[in-house]
DNA sequence: CTGTTAGCGCTTTCAC
DNA sequence: GTGAAAGCGCTAACAG
């Protein structure tokens, strides 16, 4: 577009000074302003590693990222996949990792995938391309194999290229994982509604093709069938989201008038069916036991309080954030348990 | 650690093959691969660009970021700097910028600054290292110019190395901001309570040293300041968190018991406002309105439904986000401003 | 403890 | 339309 020049003017350099420039300001080597520089074990005379520090200083120099990446072979970049971070459980996990990256001294690259799995194989192999150190998986797996199997194995690849994969939950053999206890915290809830006297619960589930909820419909049907007199669960299916949870609950009310408690699988969604609940008429827990999961900071704050099984989200992401920095372990893959709990508040009370 | 080996063993590659290992499996050039593979200008054989194409799938071949980004010396990663992802403010700032990243191709980098101007610069600086090509600022600047001056300082100068930055508030001059109409939001919320009657007005203030709060504070007392009965607001400061509102208003209500009215400067702080209110025994609105501002989505769902100034923080997360990959501006520096809406529902009401 | 010297993988003139 | 070659800025042997 512009003239050609012939005298190629020194173009206002991007980033400041090069190494190289401090070196030769400082009247060093390269080599030797590299080791004061940037971290390296090599032990350099302290005076003239202060006089290169000076000279560094006095000229702005910024280590140049991408350079040291391409000659270290290494990043201190790690990806982090979320469904969605505006989600309070992502944007939580989300924090947690992030509070040990800073730690590490890692950059978080978060990407949104809005559950799109074209979404999410797009934005592994960039991160691929950026040669991200690792990658976390925060969003569950589809239950359907066939479904889960392009992820999984675009993971593998990744891993295989010398990346490591960490998922909360489970991605299958050779991917390390944390896994939530979603079948014993919506066992607990089960029990609980039971204890209370309710024989009649409903069941609102987020998308059945996601492992966590597939994991907490199976918890709490098995609490359902250990417990005395033949308590039935009717399930029903709704978006993950407040409104998903408003609609699936008026679905239920009309489906099943009788019920005299209702479980639902996210607490994002448990928001919409205390509101259904509200706009049906039915008062909480007086006419309609409500019980959540997940245990979104709000929960305590709701109108009445919602009961529902604490999952330590943050917690979570702090664990894997963690595995991605250790030793990679020589046989098998790593799998760390974290707990679920049920946490009783003012929406639950005796059946009616 | 390791016992060295004389003949040093082909490591297995990390990333995959490389260019010139394509260009040489396709019998072309690295030139040629390099323009068919990675988006060039320069025209190439349709025939031959397909049978490179092939080969690089065959050899999975993964473009090297960092090499990319030596070579191009430019990058396609954007850095987020947020007070707290896991605050719903910043989740939604940080959701409405990945949408528009995501469109434009560009990977974001999120920095959780937990409102620690240390940490704050030290990000800007490993953003620049690694040669981010702009950084969007969401969190609010100081009030104190002398504290303000640090981080200014340094973003100018990662704009002078030439970055691109978008601060969401005010940086001062040659810093390109979108701002939220925080004073005219302030303002309507002040004209609605007064219009309801209400003259003791409790203000709940967040950290005063930010400006979107001393903005907001400011707003407000001038909506006072025009409306008629003389209106008089206190103005009590607390944490910028749930229990930060909580607290603050039980020392409000202490400190003025005569107040029917408060407004709080977020909604985080207002949901602890709404549960001190409660725990005091003041219904809301019968005997205290309550006011808020952001809009959470939660909201609508509070019990009553929370009277907020609605701002739309994920549209100022895209419009930032969209600033950052725009021409920059010859002359001066480009201001978006966003507009706020009070949402009146539930609670607010009369003045007893 | 310090300097020399190969690259790391890719883009981009500049010739052909 | 295609290839050869010169780097981009930095690290890491290797030799002194």
């Amino acid at each position: 577009m512009s003239t050609q020049r012939s005298t190629p003017s020194p173009a206002p350099r991007r980033g400041g000074a090069t190494l190289q420039q401090v070196a030769d300001a400082a009247g060093v080597s390269l080599a030797t302003a590299s080791r004061v520089l940037n971290g390296s074990t090599r032990t350099v005379n302290p005076e003239l590693s202060e006089h290169v520090r000076e000279v560094a200083t006095r000229l702005r120099y910024v280590s140049h990222g991408p350079a040291q990446a391409l000659a270290r072979a290494t990043t201190s970049l790690v990806g982090l996949l979320v469904h969605d971070v505006n989600d309070p459980y992502f944007s939580a996990v989300a924090a947690g990792a992030m509070r040990v990256a800073r730690e590490r001294d890692l950059l978080v690259m978060v990407a949104n995938t809005y559950r799109d799995p074209e979404l999410e194989l797009d934005y592994i192999t960039r991160l691929g391309a950026q040669r991200a150190r690792a990658i976390l998986v925060a969003g569950s797996p589809p239950v359907d194999p066939a479904l889960a199997k392009p992820l999984r194995e675009r993971l593998l690849d990744y891993q295989q290229g010398g990346g490591r994969v960490v998922s909360i939950g489970d991605q299958g053999p050779d991917i390390d994982a944390v896994l939530p206890a979603n079948v014993e915290g919506a066992r607990a809830a089960a029990l609980h509604l039971t204890a209370l006297g309710h024989r009649e619960i409903g069941m609102v589930a987020g998308p059945r093709g996601l492992v966590t909820i597939a994991d907490r419909s199976e918890g709490f049907r098995s609490g359902l069938m250990d417990s005395d007199g033949d308590p039935v669960g009717h399930e029903i299916e709704g978006a993950f989201t407040r409104d998903g949870g408003y609609d699936a609950t008026q679905r239920l009310l009309a489906a099943h008038p009788d019920v005299t408690a209702v479980f639902v699988m996210a607490d994002v969604m448990a928001i919409g069916a205390l509101a259904a609940l509200r706009d049906a008429g039915r008062r909480v827990p007086d006419d309609v036991s409500l019980v959540g999961f997940d245990d979104l900071p709000i929960c305590a704050d709701l109108m009445p309080a919602l009961t529902t099984v604490r999952v330590d989200t943050e917690g979570m992401g702090e664990q894997a954030m963690r595995m991605v920095v250790s030793e990679v372990q020589d046989e098998g893959r790593a799998v760390v348990h974290s707990a679920t709990e049920l946490i009783v508040r003012g929406s639950t009370g005796p059946a009616a």
